[in-house]
DNA sequence: CGGGTTTGACCCGCGC
DNA sequence: GCGCGGGTCAAACCCG
């Protein structure tokens, strides 16, 4: 029964995009605070918040949520479960959805799959992704909505440490490559 | 051969 | 207490 009715091109990580989206955004931008002001002109991009659960409006959801603050001591919940301290400081995720045909979007750094799981109310899977980067405890997962399957939703859960692998260029270059997928 | 994906099992919190 | 659902583990598998 897991046969999951049109599963996107899951080859390859970075898949190239044939739809406007934000990909190329570092994460760290994220845990800065407006960019997403200059960024919603093209494309439906919008900011979450960061809710445990993320259920997404109805409509296209822009909901542009500010952004918690407290990234404070995000480094580990490695917490053993006897510990009577603050259990289970569920680090805080951050969301946002994306309109795109390609489920897993090339934000800079690398990921490694480690788990999918079926999810209620949504014909679509979630995926979960831990950053490889050593020493580096990031966390994203991804999910399609099922009422619009055009849309991506992309929990990030921690915060980089490192700089991105990829020699993503400079902003200008994000930008140029925002400018040619908008002339769509 | 090494690193990433798949996939079922396991774990745990929560609501009934 | 039990079952369900979300999250993670890890062994097998795949692919360059």
């Amino acid at each position: 029964m897991e046969n999951y009715p049109l599963r996107f091109p899951s080859q390859q990580p970075s898949a190239s995009f044939s739809t406007p989206c934000l990909s190329l955004l570092p994460a760290d931008m994220i845990g800065g605070t407006q960019v997403f002001d200059t960024l919603q002109g093209g494309n439906s991009a919008g900011f979450l918040g960061l809710k445990d659960e993320v259920e997404v409006p109805t409509s296209q959801g822009y909901g542009a949520y500010q952004l918690m603050e407290s990234f404070a001591g995000s480094r580990e919940n490695e917490e053993k479960p006897s510990k009577k301290k603050e259990k289970k400081v569920r680090k805080p995720r951050y969301a946002f959805q994306t309109r795109s045909q390609v489920d897993v979007l090339d934000d800079g750094y690398r990921w490694r799959k480690y788990g999918q799981k079926a999810v209620k109310n949504n014909r679509f899977p979630r995926s979960y992704y831990k950053c490889t980067h050593q020493g580096c405890s990031v966390k994203k997962q991804v999910q399609r909505l099922s009422r619009d399957e055009d849309i991506v939703v992309t929990t990030y859960e921690g915060v980089h440490t490192h700089p991105t692998e990829k020699p993503h260029d400079n902003f200008q270059d994000i930008l140029n490559q925002m400018q040619i997928y908008s002339n769509f």
